[in-house]
DNA sequence: TACTCAAATTGAAGAATGTCAATGTAAGAT
DNA sequence: ATCTTACATTGACATTCTTCAATTTGAGTA
């Protein structure tokens, strides 16, 4: 009994996506995300991942806030790091871009029905 | 006999990637795109599409060009109109994003091997 | 040809963005 | 208590973006 998907989404729904879309629109913040996703145990810290951007920790921090104020990261402080980790809303565009291997959540979200 | 996906990207793939997620991530071009979806023959000419947004010809005209230059639509000139439908990018876009109803290609993508 | 209509383009103003260098903060280490 | 270490924050600057008003282009029309 398909839980259909409506065609067409009030204002609020169109911002909220796109400011997500936003977020990620950013080639330091998506691989920021694509680290993280890619990192064992799914989370990494700001010093894992500033080298890999070849951009300034301060600059690195500031996109990390952006992605977490987004809905897309969430802090964890251990001691003195500080480890990013996807949120469920992360990890449902990052499976429907493709980018990672199809999650159980994207099979729930489109498959359901074939 | 999956064809898996890589958990990689190459930068410029990242770039791309990022590129059209960022012309996603205004909400007047989301709307835009979802509008064009939505019309009949999936395509819309700019007298359709400017009362929509609220805002200017010329504006609706821009954000159209950086979508066309995004990849995400086309443009099709007939007598004094021009018509904008989706790209085959911008449908695999959507329906991944479930902001339309899935289409066969992201069946084909995500499901095949369920 | 002159006119009308749809759309694109231009120019300008204000807001937002990405970046760095420098500084601040907070938690362990000595 | 002092010193590192990891990260966040601030201030500044250049760039990009969004928008509008005005103009131009281009295609059909009278």
């Amino acid at each position: 009994m398909s839980t259909s998907v409506s065609l067409t989404k009030s204002p609020a729904d169109v911002a909220a996506i796109a400011a997500q879309l936003k977020a990620l629109g950013d080639p330091t913040r998506l691989e920021l995300v694509m680290t993280v996703a890619a990192s064992a145990g799914a989370e990494a810290c700001v010093c894992d991942l500033t080298p890999e951007t070849g951009l300034t920790q301060g600059t690195v921090s500031h996109h990390l806030r952006i992605l977490v104020e987004a809905g897309l990261l969430e802090r964890a402080q251990r001691g003195k790091w500080s480890y990013y980790s996807l949120t469920s809303s992360a990890e449902i565009l990052l499976a429907a871009l493709n980018i990672v291997m199809p999650l159980p959540v994207l099979k729930k979200a489109n498959c359901e029905n074939y």
